[in-house]
RNA sequence: GGGCGCGUAGCUCAGCGGGAGAGCACUCGCUUCACACGCGAGGGGUCGCUGGUUCAAUCCCAGCCGCGCCCACCA
């Protein structure tokens, strides 16, 4: 019963300090950082994979004897979260932030913050996650708040931060830059509207085009193409600016191009990007017409001063209406830049900021991907990388937010900025400067919450202080992430990892997937397609869910999560549950100093093989994130190797009279079991420590056992040979039982017609299982089958089964007629490959030999088969 | 416009140079003493299309068709 078991299993691993890295120091150091949940949010589906994820890799590193350390923490997530503090307020009616003030809002903050935060931990603990909380972090804590200091700090001392006017993306409803990363194109419905601007002189016009018409009361000039013979006489002249009567200049810039529109452009440099840098190479005027609510400011017009960007708009095209300027109006679906937390349009704008010169850090940061000392996983995602490196653009870093890191700036009475991490140290770089001390005023605006997050693998480990945890933990080993967060997180690590500590922050960066629904949707509140990642633990258990995500987490970048998936893996946990229940039924207890190369069974033998060879693939695949392969490896193993068949085989031995077998048997189905439980447990955590404190007396709990390391070398090809003819001994005649509808109940010989004498041995070894497995009454060894006996291959020895009474004529001959056609077509093609001379010639000798093999199984088969079907005839 | 990825069984996906696999769904038979959340047996696929490379192509290359995502684009 998960419901209880698992939060009872997680007390004991918390409280028992498992989660911690050992301090050994012989043990190589495991490390991952855990990309930092909004601390006010709550865990979503995309969280409970990633997490199950970093869970998996911590505990196999553990297992495997790493002082692993899985670093657990929040992000403030600033205009996440101050987004949701200020939604409350005005739904229970508050006053609104401005009103609040800086200091009582930010007090709310903390108090909601205090509030929430415990959720998602909550929710980690609930799907198992083994991270360290001891050592958890929070991006604004007072440590962190020292590292962002110092980064800062360090980079404008180095010219890497710097403060410049310039245009930014202009959140209104927030009121703050935002990066361009938070920018998100949205398609609308618009207009293009075609504006007559008349030339100054009165001798013509000429025709810009446009979707924004309120900026143009921000023009500044018209541009032409310099090539284009149509405006060659226009060029250096002036138009009038239509409203605001202002001259404007028509000027020659390559940014004009022909072959839109009329082939000129307006130029609005304080609220286009284009256009600003046409501004800049013309030393053309700014005018900034909007104010922070993107409302008209007072560089509009008299009479347009406070008219919002939409309603002004609208008047502005009324207005050319009215002066019969307005030369036509199409519509257009057009994409169009909305904020990607407000929602509403952003506008370029022109303000001071803060920026990281992000050009300069990135190349390291793309030299560390070139060279392989951070590597992706799946490496495809290298490219989305580069290509966003190799373009980057400087950082705005700035937020005119109250809920963040504020910036370690302080303005004097000629607006110079000190930088300094305390504003002693301001005071005193401007004592210096002004050579007395002068009022100085911090800067208003915090940091970019990401910002913050980009030290987090450093900053976490206790940086700048050179802490024992840095030492030993950094760099972190991998990081788990999502692609949707490449270049807000993962590329900004890199480059201030790379430039504070001289190392990549991570050895490896596995890329996971996106969580949709199961018709490949999204997930969104809206649509309510939502899976509560909490939900599916109550309903199912957090490993029938950790094991589903696990599964289905390969190389494609999404997952189709159905509830139907999940069920399939409840189910499987309850196999595992009944398959030891098994084990304990019969006496199947771990026995101290059992050697797995010593045993003697064939069965036995053939699981300890499986079991290594089962072991070695999860092993890699795990080592290799190749997370679905170990999931579908170990299901295999359990369900159809373990279960269906070894456990099977153990019952003749278990069940019977004869005791000289059962030692070895109880010991050995007790080992692969207990190898089971390690291996699963990565992955199940709960069900297996569970079972592992059920099935043994135990020193220790799995989750600090030793990862198995089982050598391949018990693979005995000779036992696996001869297990092989075993199974399709059994499973050959069970389809043949089946096929002719021989009722269950019914109970013939099985009659072995030919077997070589090594095969002879194998059979009478095993003929307890045969004969339980089969449901036959008994083995005998007779080259003539009585009459009317149904004939079948396996393994190259040939059988018959005496159960005339039961066979219909015609389904039998159905049945043996659709074998020979089967090997039939099989004779032909490995025929036409053999006598093919470049075949022969140019495959490998290996690849003719097997082909060669196949003929001649295949023509004996087929001449055994019409022989059966020969004297079938001759009765019928 | 630039980039990335995906088209394999009814559905969701593995496989990625030597006769196509899994889970779910479906059909048939089983209350067989671990398990009906089960056991046993089945049906079902020109591996998107067209070329090329190769003794051999679902797998490698090119082109095309379809789908998705990211970046840029408010003349």
């Amino acid at each position: 019963d998960p419901d209880s078991a698992e939060p009872r299993l997680y007390r004991l691993w918390e409280e028992s300090g498992v989660f911690a890295p050992s301090d050994d120091p012989a043990a190589p150091a495991f490390s991952m950082a855990i990309p930092p949940p909004n601390v006010t949010g709550s865990l979503h589906i995309g969280h409970a994979l990633n997490t199950t994820l970093q869970d998996v890799l911590t505990r196999f590193a553990r297992m495997r004897g790493a002082a692993a350390l899985w670093l657990p923490g929040m992000d403030h997530a600033g205009i996440a979260t101050q987004m949701v503090v200020e939604r409350q307020l005005a739904a229970s009616g508050n006053i609104g932030r401005r009103d609040m003030g800086r200091e009582a809002f930010v007090e709310r903050v903390w108090e909601w913050k205090a509030q929430s935060g415990g959720t998602i931990s909550r929710q980690l603990r609930r799907l198992g996650a083994s991270c360290d909380w001891s050592r958890e972090r929070f991006t604004l804590d007072e440590g962190l708040s020292q590292a962002v200091r110092k980064v800062f700090v360090t980079l404008h001392r180095q010219g890497l931060v710097y403060r410049d006017k310039r245009l930014v993306n202009w959140d209104p409803q927030f009121q703050t830059a935002i990066s361009d990363l938070e920018v998100e194109q949205r398609e609308v419905d618009g207009h293009y509207w075609h504006f007559a601007y008349p030339l100054e002189d009165g001798s013509g016009e000429i025709v810009v085009a446009t979707t924004r018409p309120e900026t143009m009361l921000a023009d500044t000039a018209v541009a032409v193409h310099p090539d284009d013979p149509r405006y060659q006489p226009l060029i250096g002249r002036c138009v009038r600016l239509p409203i605001v009567g202002r001259p404007i200049p028509i000027i020659a810039d390559d940014y004009a191009d022909p072959e839109k529109g009329s082939g000129a452009v307006k130029i609005t440099p304080a609220h286009d990007f284009n256009d600003f840098k046409v501004g800049q190479r013309h030393r053309l005027p700014m005018i900034n017409v909007l104010d922070p609510e993107a409302r008209l400011n007072d560089n509009a017009p008299v009479g347009w001063r406070g008219l919002d960007r939409f309603a002004a708009r609208k008047k502005v095209v009324e207005e050319f209406e009215a002066l019969g300027l307005l030369r036509g109006v199409e519509p257009v679906r057009h994409a169009v830049p909305h904020g990607d937390r407000s929602g509403v349009v952003v506008e370029p704008y022109l303000t001071d900021q803060w920026w990281v010169d992000a050009k300069t850090l990135a190349k390291e940061a793309i030299a560390a991907v070139e060279d392989g000392r951070t590597r992706f996983v799946p490496q495809h995602w290298e490219k989305t990388y580069f290509e966003w490196m190799r373009n980057i653009e400087p950082w705005c870093v700035s937020r005119q937010l109250w809920w963040g890191h504020r910036i370690p700036a302080w303005f004097g009475p000629d607006g110079r900025a000190f930088v300094a991490e305390t504003e002693a140290g301001a005071a005193e770089a401007a004592r210096e400067h002004y050579g007395r001390d002068e009022p100085l005023r911090q800067d208003e605006d915090v940091l970019d919450t990401w910002f913050s997050s980009a030290l987090w693998p450093f900053s976490t480990l206790g940086w700048p202080d050179k802490t024992a945890d840095l030492a030993r933990f950094y760099p972190t080993h991998t990081l788990v992430t999502g692609f949707d967060i490449i270049f807000f997180w993962v590329a900004r690590m890199m480059m201030m990892g790379l430039h504070f500590t001289g190392e990549a922050p991570f050895r490896r960066v596995f890329i996971n997937a996106l969580i949709r629904d199961a018709g490949g949707a999204k997930m969104s509140k809206s649509k309510g397609n939502v899976l509560d990642p909490l939900e599916l633990v109550d309903a199912y258990g957090a490993d029938a869910l950790r094991f589903t995500l696990v599964a289905m987490s390969g190389q494609a970048r999404d997952i189709r999560l159905s509830t139907a998936r999940i069920e399939g893996y409840r189910n499987f946990a309850t196999k595992l549950w009944n398959a030891a229940r098994f084990c304990e039924m019969n006496g199947c207890r771990p026995v101290a100093g059992f050697d797995p190369g010593s045993v003697r069974e064939a069965i036995n033998r053939w699981i300890v093989g499986e079991t290594a060879r089962a072991t070695g693939e999860i092993t890699r695949a795990l080592e290799d994130c190749a997370f679905d392969a170990a999931a579908t490896a170990a299901y295999r193993f359990v369900w159809n190797l373990y279960c269906d068949w070894y456990l099977e085989f153990c019952k003749p031995i278990l069940q019977g009279t004869d005791e000289a077998g059962k030692p070895e048997t109880r010991a050995t189905a007790a080992w692969a079991l207990e190898t089971i439980l390690k291996l699963l447990h990565p992955t199940m955590p709960f069900i297996t420590e569970e079972l592992w404190a059920k099935t043994g007396q135990r020193q220790t709990m799995l989750i600090v056992e030793p990862w198995p390391e089982l050598s391949e070398a018990w693979i005995d090809p000779g036992v696996v040979a001869d297990m092989a003819l075993v199974v399709g001994t059994i499973a050959t005649g069970r389809a043949v039982r089946a096929e002719l509808n021989v009722p269950v109940s019914a109970r013939p010989p099985l009659i072995v017609t030919e077997a070589d004498p090594s095969q002879r041995r194998v059979l009478e070894a095993n003929a307890a299982i045969i004969i339980q497995m089969l449901r036959v009454e008994g083995l005998r060894f007779d080259a003539a089958a009585p009459r009317g006996a149904v004939p079948y291959l396996a393994d190259g020895a040939a059988f018959a089964l005496p159960v005339a009474e039961f066979i219909d004529l015609a389904v039998e001959r159905a049945r043996l007629t659709k074998d020979i056609a089967a090997h039939g077509a099989d004779i032909e093609r490995t025929g036409q490959k053999l006598a093919n001379a470049s075949f022969l010639a140019r495959a490998p000798e290996e690849v003719v030999e097997e082909n060669r093999d196949r003929l001649a199984e295949a023509e004996a088969a087929k001449a055994k088969l019409e022989e059966a079907l020969a004297r079938l005839d001759a009765i019928g």
